[in-house]
DNA sequence: ATTTATTTTTAGACAAGACTAAATTTAATT
DNA sequence: AATTAAATTTAGTCTTGTCTAAAAATAAAT
């Protein structure tokens, strides 16, 4: 019923694939099945149950209560997905007029759609970004992703500078404040205090002062 | 796991509404287990089990062995999964350099795609199209379509002239048949002769003249 | 009008992917 | 080191969507 490349991995076998990927970059130790089953909003029983199914598709390598670790082959399968998401995400917010807090849901559907040229001439029709809308690198066609180097803005010192290169936190919630607030990629800002007491920042941005919470302070991203 | 609008209709559901609706336009009689199970390359057993199903959440009208019917809801469902089908096909013609033979399967997948906003938007950012790329029209956000007057090249007469408007075979091998002779959609064509015994027409394509089977004048649409 | 053929439905089985509850293994504490 | 706690795995069940084989209903043909 369905054309044969889209059994190769299916629509649920992606989504574990992208979830270890995405916890493997913060964590470097073996991901154990809670860490899986609580990013997937699923259970633990769940998540062993499938983990011997990639095991034996040989995209994680797998021993019994040692979590797990994706083979080269799962980090490339895994990285294309979160290609494909990424680039979804700049056609929507460039071509589609969707604002940066509105992209996640519907690229986590396109993610799934199986066509290289498809990923090959959108990519072309976006100009090749380097970036998705909250600052995130695309991986390029390998699986590889140059990745940039940036500072929380919490980390500058008075009277540092940065530009605004991405989000920790992408929530819609978080990208709306920001939006209110005028912080947007590509902005710069000063931080012109710091306050002890609670870590708070007052900064300067489009000639404005604004003071931030340490709770903001510690999901923007800046570049020095 | 999925977001709650992916579980209005599941993805065979959508296929099944959308075999159906294709059915119906050509057959106006009730549509037949076999004729589905033949449209999904599946058992007619198991159009038998997705029938109950569909029946029971009110977008066919079954009766046992008296085939079935589609409902205004389902109508309108199946409408709206065509439009989205044939959005992404112009997108992918018009704007990532698919040829109009390479488009079907890939718009089979993003026609599943759940977001209003998407593709509100990308039909603005198509220009509001009313036609595919093969000619076949695009249902409105009701569910609509307004036919286009139209008839098979093998029903012009001896000097009658029409422009290209559709095909009815939209088979990769029939599409790219027509791109090798230089027959794409909009093209002028006049009747020149008609043959009697194999029922082949020679006609006249910019400034050309062309012999044409009866196959292919019985494939493609052109209007007076 | 019977018989035959075709279509459709039912019954029972299976795979994927999820779940609950119970068992097992590892880690943490006393 | 022994015990408790936490994490992981297994066992068994459920749902969706499919299948085969058999039964039932309709249609066709003699």
């Amino acid at each position: 019923m369905y054309p044969k490349f889209l059994r190769m991995f299916s629509l649920s076998e992606e989504n574990y694939l992208k979830a270890i990927y995405h916890l493997e970059i913060i964590s470097n130790k073996g991901i154990s099945t809670n860490a899986i089953a609580e990013k997937l909003e699923t259970k633990a029983s769940s998540v062993s149950d499938m983990i011997k199914k990639l095991s034996e598709k040989e995209v994680i390598i797998y021993k019994k209560y040692q979590g797990v670790t994706l083979t080269d082959f799962g980090k490339k399968t895994a990285a294309n997905i979160v290609r494909k998401h990424r680039l979804w995400e700049v056609f929507l917010v460039e071509k589609l007029n969707f604002s940066w807090d509105e992209v996640h849901d519907v690229a986590e559907q396109l993610e799934h759609i199986k066509s290289p040229k498809l990923i090959h001439e959108l990519d072309a029709f976006l100009g090749f970004p380097s970036h998705d809308p909250h600052g995130d690198p695309i991986p390029d066609n390998d699986g590889n992703l140059k990745v940039l180097e940036k500072s929380l803005l919490a980390t500058l010192s008075k009277n540092e500078s940065g530009v605004c290169v991405g989000v920790k936190d992408s929530s819609a919630e978080f990208l709306q404040y920001l939006d209110k607030k005028g912080i947007t990629l590509g902005k710069e800002l000063t931080v012109l205090e710091k306050e002890d007491f609670d870590d708070s920042l007052s900064i300067q941005i489009d000639g404005k002062k604004l003071s931030v919470s340490n709770k903001i302070a510690t999901n923007l991203y800046v570049k020095k």
